[in-house]
DNA sequence: GCCGTTTTCGGCCCGACTGTTTTCAGTCG
């Protein structure tokens, strides 16, 4: 959790300097600094502790300075100056659509304001358009920025915006001139949450295609709308970009919207090094162009095999593609298994029967029913008779059903003081024993820690469910040292889950990273209560991408046989 | 503030759209 903290410390720094109007590159810096602590797989104060923190790209003696005295004091005096001359809570301004530094700068210079209801109030008392360089336009727009921001919910999550992205592109396949079309930005790249929706086409009728964006029945205002470019604010809420470009350009462009920020600056410069320029047109030499028909083009004129969009964060993946190092990504149809299923038995909506139905339905040869443990009442946790008649039943299924098999698992509990809420002699009968923390999320990391060591360590056990136990937007991780967590699970040889369920996605990417370079083997579970949710298995394979899984990595890609054979060697 | 098979100083990614402007700054991605 502390690379998160000395990450926050510096993007805040970054953008107090850029109200108050500071060399833009060296904001940059402390930009660049913060994203890459931030998706560090190491702990910061470690390679403090190692004195490698000028190692890391993009920190030099200056930062790394400054990030010893995070860790050691807290905070950086660099950041206390800065906010006593701006106050703190314009970086909330910056939050509102159609403001940035500049604005924020004036807005408060002239007139002091400190809160979003003042700044509100001068809208209204039309203060706000007498500025220099504001205007009426500007304050309707900033009073439009304000409402938004207050009805805003943030980023949302990966599983919720995919289907209306989805749905769009269909729309539009049917409804404009188009030749390509396809989601670009954040979606495309798979991150788990997403601010907006990112849609790229080409088309031989530019104005007619943008007309029929703009007149989509999703559409609920239309925020602008030019020749090439139209944005678009959807009911639900979210934002959506729509760009045209012609065939030639569509892979330069596909790379350009696709992002991230941090991998095309990165981009941009190797080809400046190179003596060309890139943009959403192409790849030039002078005026001429060279490639942009298909993203492998752009990449190949640079040097660089085509990178997954998953890998596109400037999180080293350039680097290892210049070495021709990049990792054979796992792919969805690598695939042969669910780790974590509910059924009827606990508080699933399935029988066992409709599961095996709908894994055929996706193509899969095994699942691992894994109904909550005994202690677990709110969750109809099944007490141990059912167990057993659960294990019969399963056996039965198995001898009848050819395609898919079904593995007799358990999520157990994990009890506040780390033992577990079944006994030996009843997860001795388990062939998949996932372990997670349900209850006590208020404990001290200390505890929280120990619990799930004790875990890793029982030698019953294969795996620990949904690790941090964030639910996106709702719930923060709880208090835990994931160094320890990770340690322990190399040491005793357990896996941990990446739990695909939308609102979850936990272990995150970065700390699946961790786990691949640890060697960890990981398990994608659906954590499905309905036989619909097992669909979030691409949820999985995403996150899985996005932390550099290979097949081999992944239990998910063993056959029933091999899964059965490593739960074994894993139970002595 | 970082960085160097052109450089230890002088560079640092690129373009669309909007609004307030008579030529461009600010915001955004």
């Amino acid at each position: 959790m502390k690379n998160r903290e000395v990450a926050d410390i510096l993007r805040k720094t970054a953008q107090l300097l850029d109200i108050k109007g500071d060399n833009p590159y060296r904001i940059r810096a402390y930009e660049r600094a913060s994203q890459t602590i931030e998706s560090l797989t190491k702990d910061v104060e470690e390679l403090a502790r190692e004195g490698k923190l000028e190692t890391i790209p993009g920190i030099g003696a200056d930062l790394a300075n400054k990030i010893r005295e995070i860790l050691k004091t807290g905070t950086l005096s660099t950041f206390e100056e800065l906010k006593k001359e701006i106050p703190p809570v314009l970086l909330t301004f910056l939050e509102i659509p159609g403001l940035g530094p500049k604005k924020v700068k004036v807005i408060y210079e002239k007139y002091g304001i400190t809160s979003i209801e003042d700044l509100e109030k001068a809208c209204l008392q039309h203060k706000i358009a007498k500025l220099p360089g504001f205007g009426f336009k500007t304050e309707e727009n900033i009073l439009k920025g304000i409402r938004l921001f207050r009805e805003r919910t943030g980023r949302r999550p990966l599983g919720e915006v995919l289907p209306l992205a989805e749905e769009v592109v269909f729309l539009l396949r049917n409804r404009a001139p188009v030749i390509d079309i396809a989601i670009a930005g954040s979606i495309r790249r798979q991150k788990e949450t997403v601010k907006d929706i990112d849609i790229l086409i080409t088309t031989q009728q530019a104005e007619t295609t943008m007309k029929v964006v703009a007149e989509l029945p999703l559409v609920e205002e239309i925020i602008a709308l030019g020749d090439t470019k139209t944005s678009v604010r959807l009911r639900s809420g979210i934002q959506m970009d729509v760009r045209v470009v012609e065939p030639e350009a569509w892979g330069a462009a596909l790379a350009y919207f696709t992002g991230s920020k941090a991998h095309n600056i990165r981009i941009r410069e190797l080809a400046l090094e190179r003596g060309l320029k890139i943009n959403e047109y192409g790849v030039f030499r002078g005026e001429e162009r060279i490639a942009g028909r298909t993203e492998e083009e752009v990449y190949a004129v640079l040097g660089l095999p085509f990178i997954p969009p998953e890998l596109r964060e400037d999180r080293g993946e350039i680097e290892v593609a210049l070495q021709g190092k990049l990792p054979q990504l796992v792919n969805y149809e690598d695939i042969l298994g669910d780790g974590h299923v509910h059924s009827k038995y606990s508080d699933g909506s399935a029988s066992l029967e409709e599961i095996i139905l709908k894994a055929e339905a996706l193509g899969l040869s095994w699942v691992a029913i894994c109904d909550h443990s005994q202690g677990l009442k709110i969750a109809g946790g099944v007490p141990v008779e059912e167990l057993w008649k659960k294990k019969k039943r399963i056996e039965e299924l198995n001898n009848r059903s050819q395609k898919v098999k079904l593995i007799m698992g358990a999520e157990v509990d994990i009890l506040s003081d780390g033992t577990l809420d079944y006994p030996d002699e009843v997860l001795k009968e388990i062939d998949f024993v996932i372990a997670g923390i349900h209850t006590g999320f208020q404990q001290d990391e200390r505890q929280i820690t120990f619990r799930l060591v004790s875990a890793l360590k029982h030698p019953l056990v294969h795996a620990i469910a949904h690790p941090t136990g964030r639910v996106l937007g709702e719930r923060e991780p709880y208090a835990v040292n994931m160094e320890e967590v990770l340690e322990a699970a190399k040491t005793y040889g357990k896996a941990l889950e990446i739990n695909a369920y939308y609102k979850r996605l936990d272990l995150n990417d970065i700390y699946v990273k961790a786990s691949v370079e640890k060697g960890i083997p990981l398990i994608i579970g659906t954590d499905a209560h309905h036989v619909d949710q097992m669909d979030f298995l691409k949820l999985g394979v995403g996150v899985a991408r996005r932390g550099w899984c290979e097949k081999k990595d992944l239990l998910n890609t063993l056959s029933y046989e091999k899964v059965i054979e490593w739960s074994k060697k894993h139970k002595s």
